[in-house]
DNA sequence: AGCAATAATTGTTGTCGTCAATAGTTGTTG
DNA sequence: CAACAACTATTGACGACAACAATTATTGCT
């Protein structure tokens, strides 16, 4: 087991003469706090979200627009940009792909001709119906020793937590 | 060269004309599933980790074996692999890097001359001591609107979910 | 002794994020 | 109303980096 309490003492670290507690919050491990945790967790989570998603030819960040697009009908692609935290550059090339495969296409904006309106079309709302079951497989297999009622915890304080401009 | 496989999805997802009904799992918008929601915020925390860290030179990555490295007293790189998800490749940049700041050095295993044991030197303990606050302040921003108690049993939920091979 | 398996490393390749530049369009203001 | 600044989508270029394959050195098996 990790007596990590000796090693610390190994070296002359004394600038700090508190004692060296295990509950010192720098000492508490790999799962130190809240926001490291979620960003572990968040990679295992995309990770399995891509593996299934590879399997369609999409990647996460395609999944990502298609969800952003089911919540708001029609969004311009600076929407899509700001909001998902994405280069406008990079969002070409996602609408192009979605495009390809029938799952969203573009509109010309009735106020301004410069920008276009991105719409999910009957398809993709189909793949996203299709592919939710898949992601709930994913949820289970990633919080695998939750119960139910704790998972409704966590999803509400995350959602909490993201619901946020 | 878009490795845009062809689409295995093509003749699934049915467009069953059921009602589209915005209770529907998959029409619950962007935040809707637990795992999807541990991505977004996974990504966020990772952002905002990382720009604090771009100031010492290191990345995410580094971070995260260093706060392996304070867990569990020397490991192998093997190990630093599988547990943490890295290319064994990736693991000797790390490594390289942080042997170069002092915050690590490889030793040599006595039972296996293959294998080199990485350790966390005193510098390194100190740095992760320091940097503790900071991370603690990305934690706050990205925690905002959740008061102590809610942090509590989200941080312990998180656990949960996280600690498991 | 021979041969598969393993640890670390190097190399290669594709992808992603970022930055600059362009074309078309709108808004502003002198 | 004419000139200029700001904005939208797009393209192109470049560096960083992650995933995959190949290499070297060592160990274990039989």
């Amino acid at each position: 087991m990790a007596r990590t309490r000796e090693t610390a003492i190994t070296g002359q670290h004394t600038e700090n003469p508190t004692s060296i507690d295990a509950d010192e919050p720098w000492m508490r491990g790999l799962h130190a706090d809240t926001g490291y945790l979620l960003y572990r967790l968040g990679l295992r989570s995309g990770q399995l979200f891509n593996t299934f998603l590879q399997e369609s030819g999409l990647r996460l960040r395609h999944y990502a627009v298609l969800r952003f697009l089911a919540g708001s009908e029609g969004s311009l692609q600076r929407e899509l940009s700001t909001r998902l935290g994405y280069d406008p550059s990079a969002i070409v090339g996602l609408v192009d792909d979605l495009e390809k495969l029938g799952f969203a296409e573009r509109r010309p904006s009735p106020d301004d001709r410069r920008s276009r309106i991105v719409v999910l079309t009957e398809t993709g709302r189909g793949f996203l119906r299709d592919t939710d079951e898949a992601g709930q497989r994913v949820t289970n297999e990633l919080l695998g020793p939750l119960d139910p009622a704790e998972r409704a915890t966590l999803h509400a304080l995350l959602l909490r937590a993201a619901d946020r401009p």
